[in-house]
DNA sequence: ACTGTCGTGGGTAACGTTGCCCAAATGTTT
DNA sequence: AAACATTTGGGCAACGTTACCCACGACAGT
C-alpha cells in the first residue's frame, strides 16, 4: 500500500530561491530574454538542473506562450496523414515546441469543436489539414490564433496555406492512362456532406483536374465520377457502382490511396483482374501503395514536405503575426506501378 | 488589408456581469457544483450562450482540471493504433474530456520527454500505449498523474493496465499452423534497443508465447526467432534473413501486421508464393489484413475494445485516485484468411 | 564633478479560474 | 418562539508565470 506522497511541483519560485535570484531573473533566463549576465544564467541553469524544474504550461498559457502547436487531422486511419505529421515533427525537432494531435473530426460541427478546444488550450498555433469549415470560419480562427491550412486551395490574407497542385496531379493520372490507350476512365471522388467550402477542397480540385484532363483529350463523353468518401468503404461502394455500368470503365482513378484500396476490394470481389481487366490508380503514394502485393500506381504529393513547410510557415507566423501570408504549392509526381496497363483488347 | 482586431477573450467575469451574478456562481454552474438554483443556472447558461463564452484551459489548469486527456502512441504509422484511439474517443464522446495525441516517440529519452510534456500541460490523465520506459519510471509518473498503461504485462498498485493475452494470441497462430502441418515455423519479433523493461512488453510476451507453443507441440528444435522492429522495414529484413536459411521455414509468424507487410514484401521479392511456398501470419488484425489483395491470417486483439476500456479506467481513476488498481486482460481470437495453408509437399 | 547611457537585476500586477470560507435567507424541529 | 439545519449565493486568495516598469551601479563624454 506504499503510495508515493503527492509532492508539490517545483516552481519558478523554488528555483529563484535556490539560485538566490529573483523569479523575474529565472523567467528571463528561461526565455533567453535581454538583461541576464552569463554568471546569472549559469546559476539559474544549475538550480533548474538541481531541482528538476519544469515550467508549467498552464501558467505560461495564462500569460503568454505555451510552446504547444496543434495539428488537426481529418482521419487518422488514412495512412497519408502520418507522413505529413512526420514532416511537421521533423521541422520542430530543434525547437522547444511540442506537437499535439487532435483526432477524430467527423463533420463540420466536430471540426469546429476540435478547433475551439485547441484555442481553449492556448496553443501557440495550429495546422489544420484539409478542414471542411467554411472560409469565413477559418479566417475567424486565424484572427485568434496563428494558423496554417493544408490542402485547401484558396489564399487568405491572414493565414498561410500549403497545398499540392491537385489539378496537375489528376492530370498526371489521366494522361498516363490515356497514353496506355484507355478512354473509359472513371473517377471516385470525396464529397463532403456539408458542402460549405466545396470549391476549395483538394478532393474537389482533383475531380476538376480529372474533368479538365479528360476534356483536353477529347473524352468529354467518357467523364464518369462517383461521389463517395476517401475511405476504403467509399472506394468499395463507388467501384461497385462503376462495375455495374452496362459499359464499365477500363480504368478507375481513386482520389486517394485509401479509397483505391476499396476499389481493389470491389474489383477482386467481382472476379476481375488488375491490371488485366481494369486499371486502378490512386493518389498520395502512401506506404500502402508501394506494398508488393498492391503495387499501386499513385500520385506522390510529398506528404513529408507538406508537413515540413506547414510547420516552418507556422513558426514564422508565430514570430511575426502581421507578416504577409504565404502560399506554398507543391508539384506532384506520378509513380507508375503495376496496377495500370493497356486496356484489354475487346 | 482588413485585419480583424485581436478581440479580448470572453472570460468568466464577463459572463458573471452579463448574468448579474458572481464569478463564483458561474464557475459553480459550469462544474455542476453544489449550491446553484435552477433559476441561476438558467441565467448563467443564457449568458454563456449570449457571449459565446469558453473556459480557458490554461486558467483551469492552474487551479485544477483541464478536461484534457493525453494518449501516447509509439508509432502513428502502425494502423493498429488508430483503432485503439477510436475506442478511446468513443468512450469519451459524452464526457467533457478532449483527447490529445502525442506523436513521435522513438526511444526511451523521447518517450520520457513526451510524458513530461503531458504532465507540464496539466493533463488530467494519460494513456500510454506500449511504453518502453522502465517500470519504476512509470510508477513515478503514475504518482503524479492518473495513468493507464496499455499493452504492458505487469500489475502496479497505482496504475491500471489493459492488455491483450499475448501468450494465448501467439499460441493461436502456432496451433493453427501446426494443425495445417507446419513444423518449421519462424517468428519475427520486435526487440527494443534499450532493454530496460523487456519482460513486460507485449512483443516479448508474444515471442515467449510462440516459444511455449512450439515446445508444447514438441517443436523445440524448430524454434527460430529473428529480432527486428514492428515496422515494414523490420519485417522485410527479418524475412530476408529467414529465407536465406539453408532449410528455410515453411511459415513465418510476424508479431504485428505491419511487420507481416514487410515479410510479404520479402517473400514476393524472393519469387515465392503465399501460401503455396510459405505461409504468413500477422498480429493485430488491422484493416490492412482484411484487404482483399492481402487477406492476411492474423490475431484479432480488439483494438477498439482496448481503447474503450483504457478510457473507462482512466475516468474512474481520475474520479477516485486512491481506488484499487485494475487489470483488464482481453482474449484474442484468430482470423484465418488466405495467407496460411498446408506446407508444400516436398 | 555632472549628466546621460548602458548593463544588470528586481518588484509588482496581472492572466482566468476555482476551493475555501462566510453571510443571508429559508425551512424545520423542539 | 427560539434554536437549528439547509439552501443559495458571494468574497477572497491562491495557482505559476511573464510584461512592464523602475533602481542601482559603472562608465563615457562633456
Amino acid at each position: 500500500m506504499a503510495r508515493p506522497v503527492q509532492q508539490r511541483r517545483v516552481t519558478i519560485v523554488d528555483v529563484a530561491r535556490h539560485a538566490q535570484v529573483s523569479t523575474t531573473a529565472v523567467s528571463k533566463v528561461l526565455r533567453n530574454a535581454y538583461g541576464t549576465s552569463p554568471a546569472m544564467q549559469q546559476k539559474v541553469h544549475q538550480a533548474i538542473a538541481d531541482l528538476g524544474y519544469r515550467p508549467s504550461a498552464a501558467a505560461r498559457g495564462l500569460r503568454g506562450q505555451t510552446y504547444t502547436l496543434g495539428v488537426m487531422v481529418p482521419d487518422i486511419a488514412n495512412p497519408f496523414f502520418p507522413e505529413i505529421l512526420n514532416g511537421v515533427t521533423a521541422s520542430l525537432r530543434d525547437s522547444s515546441y511540442q506537437v499535439l494531435l487532435a483526432p477524430g473530426c467527423a463533420g463540420e460541427q466536430a471540426e469546429a469543436r476540435t478547433i475551439e478546444s485547441m484555442i481553449d488550450r492556448s496553443m501557440d498555433g495550429i495546422i489544420l489539414i484539409a478542414p471542411i469549415s467554411p472560409r469565413a470560419h477559418l479566417e475567424h480562427v486565424a484572427g485568434i490564433i496563428p494558423t496554417v491550412i493544408v490542402g485547401r486551395h484558396a489564399r487568405s490574407a491572414i493565414y498561410d496555406t500549403v497545398a499540392d497542385d491537385d489539378i496537375a496531379g489528376a492530370a498526371l493520372v489521366v494522361d498516363h492512362l490515356v497514353e496506355l490507350g484507355h478512354r473509359r476512365i472513371a473517377h471516385v471522388e470525396h464529397l463532403e456532406t456539408e458542402p460549405s467550402c466545396i470549391e476549395e477542397m483538394p478532393n474537389m480540385i482533383r475531380a476538376e483536374g480529372y474533368r479538365r484532363a479528360m476534356r483536353r483529350h477529347g473524352l468529354d463523353a467518357e467523364i464518369d465520377v462517383v461521389s463517395r468518401t476517401y475511405t476504403r468503404e467509399g472506394g468499395y461502394t463507388g467501384a461497385r457502382e462503376l462495375l455495374e455500368r452496362p459499359n464499365r470503365p477500363t480504368a478507375i482513378f481513386a482520389g486517394a490511396d485509401i479509397a483505391a484500396m476499396g476499389v481493389l476490394d470491389a474489383v477482386a470481389e467481382a472476379g476481375l483482374s488488375v491490371p488485366g481487366d481494369i486499371s486502378v490508380a490512386g493518389y498520395d503514394n502512401t506506404t500502402f501503395a508501394s506494398f508488393s502485393q498492391v503495387s499501386l500506381t499513385s500520385v506522390d504529393q510529398a506528404g513529408w514536405q507538406i508537413g515540413a513547410d506547414a510547420a516552418r510557415l507556422l513558426l514564422e507566423r508565430i514570430a511575426d503575426r502581421s507578416r504577409r501570408s504565404a502560399q506554398v504549392k507543391l508539384s506532384p509526381t506520378l509513380v507508375v506501378r503495376t496496377t495500370t496497363a493497356p486496356p484489354p483488347t475487346p
